[in-house]
RNA sequence: GGGCCGUUAGCUCAGCUGGUAGAGCAGAUGACUCUUAAUCAUCGGGUCGCAGGUUCGACCCCUGCACGGCCCA
């Protein structure tokens, strides 16, 4: 990728080009221009229309876009102009241009902005296309446009520069169109339900409500070193205490961790809260609100993911940890409740155990990991996680080993996260304190004490139960995204060299 | 952090056993008033990612680095 300053042949032909047209009194970037239709506009009211009925009604439109492609023919030819909304194909003819047009319209390249004004007729080859009678260079690109056949490929560019790629690949625009679909789908839904979209902190004092690695900020004036959030969890169940009772954030979350085909450092979380419910209220939740955001962006519940049908039919299925250790992956029962055990058969099946990984529980959710979520393609809940990995959930009433908690996994990713949330603020203190603990003994994922977080919890907090949904990668089920970067705008990349 | 792969014209890609760089598109010029990757003719276009090394000679072999991709941690 050349830079600003590196200038080719390309870029001195067509400064002169928009020189050429600054001395007919052509401002090469003007905004007198505008168009009064789009092109998918025109397809949806003319698409079926007969030559005769255009040719009798010779309908006046005024087009802009980005020139795509021109088939020149000496004093006629085909250009091909695309608009936010789809391509369209202008006839421009010598003899239907004024002198001054047809000169602004030789002044016209590949990947310029133009505007046309004519009507609308069919070809020979009966394509409805624009006649064009005016035409205008309404900003002139001194670059070039990627090869118009196999378009823009290399990765590297299609990430640096997305706006050539959402300019040259359709399918890009299509992907990030969806997307906002999705969010809009979601937010409409918890709207219904009677949910209050909200704001938190994304600058957190003490970075919390999930298992991870902060990036740290300063704040000069104050003199202190901020966290971008891993979570907004506890900022959003504070909310419940002051009384709200039922919010939701969409926005980005920050982990300092690596970079893969699953993660971006910066990554997209829709959380909830809903009082008076528990985790059970929350698995009919999400799959509600997966299920409609499949039909509105595929059409279908049964959606096509890299060569797999995922059915996003209801009810999803579900299992306990225990159960799907057991039944998927057929874990003897001494693992399930012997430490031992665990430990023994983790490091036959080849799990590397972290130091600070001491009880059953957390032994188990390792073996889990490896054994079992490669296999959940279709979408599945498992439900009822060990405490210690836990440790903002309310425990099981009848078994305080595991919490009332679930995860959902899609194609072997882990999707959503949710339980019923622990309000009991002498049980969160203890949390933390073993969190505290565990980074202590070099858990560098675990949490910190929060202690303005139990002080809320101290005042009351409504049973509630709370919901994460990684946006991202429910776009990417949703658009056949084999890759992160290819459901965010601007993925994260090393500074360019 | 480790392994493997990639980086050649604006874009998409060839380039043999080491002998000094090619195509298509895009561009310029000319022809052409109904094309659909329009066609035809002519021409211009390269720090072969960067830095070293081996060699009479390196896009090619070796080392290091940068960036990217995939896999693993």
């Amino acid at each position: 990728m050349s830079s600003p300053e590196e200038h080719d042949e390309y870029y001195a032909q067509r400064l002169k080009k928009a020189e050429q047209l600054r001395e007919k009194g052509e401002n090469p970037y003007a905004n007198t221009y505008h168009p009064n239709a789009r092109c998918a506009d025109l397809v949806k009211e003319f698409g079926e229309a007969t030559k005769e009925s255009l040719e009798a009604e010779k309908r006046q439109f005024k087009l802009a876009g980005r020139v795509m492609a021109i088939r020149s023919f000496g004093k006629a030819a085909f250009v091909q102009l695309q608009d936010g909304s789809q391509r369209f194909q202008i006839f421009v003819q010598k003899n239907s241009l004024s002198p001054e047009a047809y000169e602004r319209y030789q002044l016209l390249d590949l990947g310029d902005i133009a505007w046309f004004d004519g009507f609308l007729f069919r070809t020979k080859t009966n394509e409805l296309t624009l006649h064009a009678e005016d035409c205008r260079v309404v900003s002139k690109a001194l670059r070039g446009l990627p090869e118009k056949w196999h378009g823009l490929t290399d990765v590297e560019v299609r990430y640096r520069q997305r706006y050539l790629d959402m300019a040259v690949n359709p399918e890009v625009r299509e992907t990030f169109v969806k997307r906002s679909k999705v969010l809009q789908v979601m937010r409409d839904e918890l709207v219904n339900r009677g949910f209050l979209e909200v704001e938190t902190p994304m600058m957190h004092p003490i970075p919390g409500g999930a298992a991870a690695r902060p990036f740290v900020t300063h704040h000069n004036t104050l003199d202190m070193d901020l966290y971008l959030r891993i979570a907004p969890e506890l900022y959003l169940k504070r909310l419940l205490v002051g009384g709200l009772e039922r919010v939701f954030e969409i926005n980005r979350n920050f982990r300092n961790e690596g970079i893969s085909i699953q993660h971006n450092p910066e990554f997209t979380m829709l959380e909830l809260y809903q009082t008076y419910a528990t985790y059970e209220d929350l698995i009919v939740l999400t799959q509600d609100l997966l299920n409609k955001a499949a039909v509105a962006i595929t059409g279908s519940d049964d959606v096509m993911y890299q060569e797999r049908k995922i059915s996003f039919k209801t009810p999803f299925a579900r299992y306990t940890m225990m159960d799907a250790l057991r039944e998927i992956a057929k874990v003897p029962e001494d693992v399930l409740s012997n430490r031992d055990a665990a430990v023994k058969y983790a490091l036959d099946t080849g799990i590397k155990l972290k130091r600070h990984q001491e009880g059953l529980g957390a032994v188990l959710a390792e073996i889990f990991d490896v054994c079992v979520q490669p296999e959940l393609i279709q979408p599945t809940f498992i439900t009822q996680y060990p405490t210690e990995i836990s440790p903002l959930a309310r425990k099981n009433e009848t078994d305080p080993k595991f919490t009332d908690r679930f995860e959902l996994f899609i194609f072997g990713r882990e999707i959503a996260n949710a339980f019923s949330e622990l309000n009991d603020p002498v049980d969160q203190a203890d949390r933390f304190r073993s969190q505290v603990a565990a980074k202590e003994k070099g858990d560098d994922e675990s949490m910190h004490f929060d202690a303005d977080y139990v002080r809320a919890l101290e005042h009351g907090m409504p049973p509630a139960a709370g919901l994460g949904v990684g946006i991202d990668r429910v776009v990417m089920l949703l658009t056949n995204a084999a890759s992160i970067r290819d459901v965010i705008l601007f993925p994260q990349l090393r500074k360019n060299s």
